[in-house]
RNA sequence: GGGCCGGUAGCUCAGUUCGGAAGAGCACGGGACUCUUAAUCCUGGGGUCGCAGGUUCAAAUCCUGCCCGGCCCA
């Protein structure tokens, strides 16, 4: 195919003319930049007349015979450089003519200013650092095929400079979250990825195998139990932030990998952690974007804390009209309850899958200002604590921001005998056809055996905040490398 | 899983309604040009119309199936 791609095989020839000339352009190893280009327009005053090197890409060329604009490109910006005949002479200027976009090269010259008052680079020589064998993009509309922007997304960020800042973004949310965690004594840990038994979630794993020790393994779907053994252990307060796998369908706000981060500290509960929480998220906004207040999909959000709370029985009852906890034994009841609501009910729905799915589709979407719902059905939380005055319910909240499930936090089960009942119940529900139901880990139950104090834990998904804080609507459009079907 | 939309030159897109010689801009090749910046002017080349089949004298266009992607729903 590249064979018959003209633009390919011109490009192809170009390199030979290149060595012909005896310059390989793939052998120089290392290029020593003096400048950044947007240093030197923001220096210019102090610059002006002296030599610089400078490296990147070319994007554009403007030839006038004797004289040759052209643009490059790194990492801090663009900038114009000139080649004249008069300045490098005849044979320096030809080979600068046989340059392509995309080529990458290094250049050397004068600090100036054209005549529309543009800082330019004069350049005195240039070094062809890398050949660019297909072109570029194109360069007034760049390049907007999602499909082409996520499988080549090295083109994507060449031909769209915006997208960097997504990723930019991203880094700098990391080290917020590092930076506000390590301040208040968090030690970052991590923990397997490869797990016997997977666990700390309602979900779907995946599923590997070691050859070596002929041992069948799960992606993690949460590091949850491994986090809580560290607490165990007396490390008291520990967070980990990596890759979560679960094996479920991909959508505007789901892929199968994605990021989180998981905080867990001793001898706090989960009203501790939603301050925690509402104070991390507003600020890392602060330090990322200098502001509480965000746009989100036409909506104008204000992070800073205290968040709004609200009950998750009562706003159920408030949105839908129904009372759950009147049919709590009732999985029947609950179906016909879910199907009346319009939602998607299995026959082998239990009561707690119909009223997540309510609180899904029906209270979610609304909840646009930071709002957490708080006290969850034990029904759904097998690894939360039991509320001291309401033991059906469990000290547990979720964090919502524009309609975005953003933070999952409890004060975690810390009695074993209570875990192993919750596991097993967990089973029932696993042979009743939950096929996201918790496994049977005991382990676990004998590592809170030896006693795990009282502690509240909290997941923060990063994809999610990503997206609020780069109004994107789309997971895919905030992870490099979403995960796509092969093209053939 | 269902519905809708999209896939045409390296890129951005027309052309599909109502079948009749595959187009434009950018990019690329050749030529002119020493201050341009979407440079300009002259000129030339470039296509598996997502894939496979069907209907037809004739299919990018109509029909069927499939692949990939997007949005919505379940």
């Amino acid at each position: 195919m590249a064979e018959r791609d003209p633009l390919y095989a011109d490009r192809l020839e170009k390199l030979q003319w290149w060595r012909s000339q005896g310059i390989d352009p793939f052998v120089i190893t290392k290029f020593e930049r003096t400048h950044l280009v947007a240093e030197i327009v923001a220096e210019f005053e102090n610059l002006q007349g002296q030599t610089v090197k400078v490296a990147g890409r070319l994007t554009t060329f403007r030839s006038h015979g004797k004289l040759t604009f052209a643009d490059l490109v790194d990492s801090s910006g663009r900038i114009q450089i000139m080649a004249r005949i008069n300045t490098i002479g005849e044979e320096a200027y030809q080979k600068f003519g046989e340059l392509d976009t995309g080529d990458i090269i290094g250049a050397e010259g004068k600090v100036t200013k054209t005549r529309t008052e543009e800082v330019t680079v004069e350049i005195q020589n240039f070094w062809l650092l890398a050949k660019a064998l297909r072109p570029p993009p194109e360069k007034w509309h760049g390049l907007k095929d999602v499909e082409v922007r996520y499988r080549q997304r090295y083109l994507d960020l060449v031909a769209n400079p915006e997208i960097r800042d997504i990723f930019v973004n991203r880094s700098k949310i990391l080290q917020a979250i590092r930076k506000f965690l390590d301040e208040r004594g968090f030690i970052e840990v991590e923990t397997p990825i490869l797990q016997p038994v997977y666990g700390g979630a309602l979900a779907r794993p995946f599923m590997t195998h070691h050859n070596a020790l002929d041992m069948d393994l799960y992606l993690r779907i949460a590091p949850e139990l491994y986090l809580k053994r560290l607490i165990v252990g007396g490390l008291e307060k520990v967070y980990e932030i990596g890759r979560n796998f679960r094996n479920e369908g991909v959508d505007a706000r789901h892929n199968p990998e994605f990021t989180m981060l998981e905080a867990y500290q001793a001898y706090a509960d989960y009203k501790d952690i939603m301050e925690l929480t509402e104070e991390l998220v507003a600020y890392v906004a602060q330090t990322v974007l200098g502001t509480t207040k965000i746009k989100y999909q036409g909506h104008e959000i204000d992070l800073k804390p205290p968040w709004q709370r609200m009950p998750l029985m009562e706003a159920i009852k408030e949105t839908t009209g129904f009372d759950f906890l009147e049919f709590r034994e009732d999985d029947e009841k609950a179906r016909q309850v879910g199907k009346e609501l319009g939602l998607s009910v299995e026959p082998t729905d239990h009561w707690g899958r119909v009223l997540d799915e309510a609180m899904k589709k029906k209270i979610v979407p609304n909840l646009i200002q930071p709002t957490f719902l708080v006290d969850y059905p034990v029904e759904t939380s097998p690894l939360a604590k039991r509320k001291p005055d309401e033991p059906t319910m469990t000290e547990r909240f979720q964090g919502f921001i524009g309609g975005l499930e953003i933070a999952n936090a409890f004060s975690e089960l810390n009695d074993p005998l209570d875990q192993r009942e919750r596991f097993e119940m967990q089973q029932r529900l696993k042979e009743k056809g939950d096929i996201e139901a918790h496994p049977l880990d005991w382990d676990f139950v004998t590592a809170l055996e030896y006693g795990m104090p009282p502690t509240g834990g909290l997941g923060i998904g990063i994809d999610r905040l990503t997206m609020l804080f780069c109004n994107s609507p789309s997971i895919r459009e905030v992870i490099l490398f979403p995960l796509l079907r092969p093209e053939d």
